[in-house]
DNA sequence: CACTTTCCGTACGGTAGCGTATGGGAACCG
DNA sequence: CGGTTCCCATACGCTACCGTACGGAAAGTG
């Protein structure tokens, strides 16, 4: 977990750890001399390098946001199994694995409903994943307005599933998750199944 | 917002403020000496009522509980009705009415993802949605895969759309959402947009 | 080798919050 | 009316933070 001390810290390295504290603790968990303590540094170096606590996490805020929109963009250039590709956007951040992204996003939304700054930037991200969603449905043979209602759905399951500790239920959860990929992705009813 | 100041506080009255600040600023912001000054005492009082902050969260799980399986088994009693009944478990929590619910919704599992106490009770809460829900579905005549399924994706969907600002989207917010109840609830596809 | 710049350590004042100790007022009780 | 119980105020010590002031080492520069 802790990289070897570098000889220098740069603006981005605090930036890391704050996102690797945001992850596990949420905004309020992102403090300077915790995250000091983490780069076995002291809080001489913060203050060097940042006004004050407000501007890591602008810095964090950017940061994030240049990746996310990258991510999406590089996910939904045209392939030709637009398809796949939606099966791929939606495993990204339903599936177990990727459990520090899922965790960066939750803790963004949570910031974003207490702080205009981190609102603003979450906003951006998700237009950007709704537009780029909306362009595979299209191209996958969706009429517009119904390219624009799977979008949401899918994002607002993926993003739900991510709070639920499904694990933790009964019943065959992978063949679930399966079923309801079937049913965000592509219009037809689940296999019916043959118990029960 | 402030109740007209009771001449003698319970434990009731602190966990009611508890919850109240628990919407607005997540577990983090219920602080024993910040809800003193909301019910205009002092800790003096809340020492009385508890042992320590702890007890307090404690009360919280637990009414929040209670209250949750209360409503969702309210919720899904049978009145021949299936259909309607999906719909109005999706709308509680996915309308803009009912704002604080969803705040305290979403700040429970914010918070239940930090502490496994909190975690145990928000997965208690869902097992019970979950199965109330697919008893939904089968009455409506679903097999029963299908109707755990799609109780899954219901949850999922209005935890996750309760985080995404869909007012600063532009297109029919209302249709779309319309259009995903049924997705969600019945099998049949949307009705083929005229325009676009 | 002086001299500057870069980067970090140390020390300090200030605030917010937790939990405890203790006192006191008011209501109830005999 | 004296005593007890219930409920809250006051005051205190303690810790975790934030931000600032200042000093110092190390590396680059001429």
């Amino acid at each position: 977990m802790e990289k070897p001390p570098r000889l220098q810290l740069d603006r981005d390295a605090w930036i890391q750890a704050a996102l690797d504290t945001l992850a596990d603790e949420g905004v309020t968990g992102v403090r300077v001399e915790v995250l000091a303590k983490r780069l076995h540094v002291t809080k001489g170096s913060f203050y060097w390098h940042f006004k004050d606590r407000q501007d890591l996490l602008s810095g964090v805020l950017e940061t994030w946001k240049d990746g996310r929109i990258r991510d999406i963009v590089k996910q939904t250039r045209p392939t030709g199994d637009e398809e796949a590709q939606i099966f791929h956007v939606i495993d990204v951040y339903s599936a177990s694995r990727n459990r520090k992204g899922i965790l960066i996003e939750l803790a963004m939304r949570e910031w974003a409903r207490r702080d205009p700054a981190a609102a603003l930037i979450v906003e951006e991200v998700d237009a950007w994943r709704l537009r780029c969603a909306r362009e595979l449905f299209l191209a996958a043979g969706m009429p517009m307005h119904e390219a624009s209602t799977r979008s949401m759905l899918l994002y607002a399951y993926v993003f739900g599933i991510s709070m639920m500790n499904c694990e933790k239920f009964d019943g065959d959860i992978a063949r679930m998750k399966d079923d309801i990929r079937q049913l965000i992705a592509r219009n037809r009813p689940t296999a019916p199944a043959q118990q029960a």
